[in-house]
DNA sequence: CATGAATGAGGTTTCATTCAT
DNA sequence: GATGAATGAAACCTCATTCAT
């Protein structure tokens, strides 16, 4: 790994434990074992930085959510998606426990921000209209528009909210999977009749997860 | 007003509008056109303000949210519950944008934040569970609980969510009212046949309200 | 007793116990329950205090100094001097604690306290005049008076000295009174050969009392 | 000379003539014409500062009192000693004039300067004896004892006591020197009939060189 | 006599950033 | 690529002192 890399995942390491208010781009250097010069020559401010781990995270983002191709959509699919949007989360989480700081600083991380959220808006909207054509689900359109909406807020509040519920702030991948829950009890009550022992097992299976990992 | 609330309420002026961090004591005391000394002789450091510009939320939260005694719950109470505790999040939005960070900064407000949440979650379990006496709603015990949990996270994770879609981070009241037509959305499956129709106007009501601010 | 009066005695403890650094005009007005303002109707400025406590100690000093009159001196009354300066420099420990910043920062005290010097140099040296006078000591007059500054110099150091030695400052009384052992003993070679016995009695007793004070 | 080491005589030297209290991190800076964040760069606090000065003082201390091996003790190795431990008091004069306050607020300090006490004891202890080995004094062991912690006493306070004496505290090598004469008179009475000449001798020199300095 | 809010200069410290090597 | 000393603006806070009441 080169040392602009290791800049980026030391800072979002130091950011994710302490918050990106704490640490300073000395910590970060010290971190490292680098000089403070040497950060600055790869980055020419701390910003950039930030801008780095974000270009990072909608990297990774969209790796996990582009869709499976041609294939049809199944509910495992579904939650391979939730579950991999959760662990990212989980992985920038410090971005979601400042993102109004952030976005307020960086008109440039604004925009880009707004932009991904449109994509996982689209996205979002995708998967819900195929768990209809795949009569997982039913309903109107305007209901699915609004559904996939929770399910974006969802996923983008989640672990901000989670972790403020918690004492030292420090969430555990339980209380991280319970965003999973959330998202299928908000979907429920549009599960067609035949796919309720679906949503059963699906949901069993994450009670069972979370229980684990208390 | 007394110096000591022109400073909590220029605090929080000055927060809501640059963000905590932006906002110095010397800021403050600027835009108030007292001396940063005298700041410091009303508040011993910039976390007692903060501290107490939470209890001041604290205290407005509670008045809003004190039930309206032994009346019978109508939906008009419940939304004017909603109304009360959007605006007073808009009101107190910069806590919203920094949640993590203040309490990760100050274990007596996280205790207190915390406290608070148990309090909004058995009012938003009694809230559900009256509706439903009142036959507005039907659902079994794990479904209420699980729903009050839905509102609370709505009404929890809403303002910060939407300024984040925001140019600019500029919330409207059209956006912030739509926090209220999510919870809507989240009851209505719930929704009793005979109440179909009072949640139609409902939700009319806060659609046109939305489409008036915009 | 008059306000006045309680600042200065006020002002004396909370000196003592914790430097007159750390201590601040306010902290000494909210000791006494009484607002600064008040404390400045009495006195200009913090120096004032400071020096009107100088003035106590020097007229606590020479009460205690002024000399039996016509009596002749015994060696009782030796010890009776040397206890009550001892005391005195423990009610006003923190001048000693200070002496130099003190003087240096008030050139007005510091011409009091070097008169004051003079005066003990010179009762100093009357004491052991008397002393030899009435044979418990023997000596040369530039003996006499070499040895007269050694007592005075003992006097004015102890309590620094002995203060250093001890963890947390907290000198005891067992530990002030050893210096008096410390003149005695400075003093014992000069002693005749048939005050010896009178000495032994002295210095046991002092022993004694630093015992029982441990 | 490093910055840092460049800090530390500036600082002491400041303190030195002005007292500690009334000279700032910033004055430090500005005397040596570099900004305060580089101050900080190389001290964390100011207290750290005075700690590197008083690890100076030791190392120059312990340096000085090194014991010249296997040599038999002469008086001229008794005054060069005493010579240098008055030059070193004299180079860190700052340190006695507000030792109590030092001390009082820094407890690290406090336990090394003690420590340096118990070092200063033994060597005392250990002089004395050595010249009673070499019937320079006489005396039983307590006395020696006694007379040691005088010795000890002397040099510990005389910089202070001193300087309290002197108009504006500017005290002069002639005085300092004074405190070499003081332990010298304090030994008097134990020099054996047959060094009574060598005393004489160096009492002489001291009282030509303090006369010389005037 | 007394109150207590108010002042403001200045102290300690932080930290993103620069720059000579 | 890298070092690490250096910068300087600015943050937070203190405290002796003043002043209207």
């Amino acid at each position: 790994m080169k040392t602009k890399d290791k800049i980026i995942h030391c800072a979002l390491k130091l950011f994710n434990e302490q918050g990106e208010r704490q640490i300073t781009t000395n910590h970060i250097a010290a971190d490292l074992g680098i000089s403070p010069g040497n950060l600055y020559y790869h980055f020419s401010n701390k910003q950039e930085i930030i801008r780095s781990i974000f270009q990072l995270y909608v990297e990774q983002l969209e790796a996990s959510f582009r869709p499976h191709a041609d294939q049809r959509l199944t509910l495992e699919h579904l939650t391979s998606y939730l579950d991999a949007s959760f662990e990212l989360m989980w992985r920038f989480r410090f971005m979601y426990a400042n993102l109004l700081e952030l976005l307020a600083r960086d008109p440039q991380l604004e925009e880009q921000y707004q932009a991904l959220q449109q994509e996982l808006a689209n996205w979002s909207r995708d998967i819900l209209l195929q768990l209809r054509d795949s009569r997982f689900i039913t309903g109107d359109d305007a209901t699915m528009m609004e559904l996939a909406d929770s399910v974006k807020f969802i996923i983008g509040a989640w672990i901000a909210y989670q972790s403020a519920q918690l004492k030292g702030g420090e969430i555990t991948k339980a209380r991280l999977y319970q965003g999973v829950l959330k998202i299928l009890f908000t979907l429920r009550p549009y599960f067609t009749e035949e796919s309720q022992h679906t949503y059963q097992g699906l949901y069993q299976h994450y009670v069972k997860f979370a229980e684990r990992n208390k």
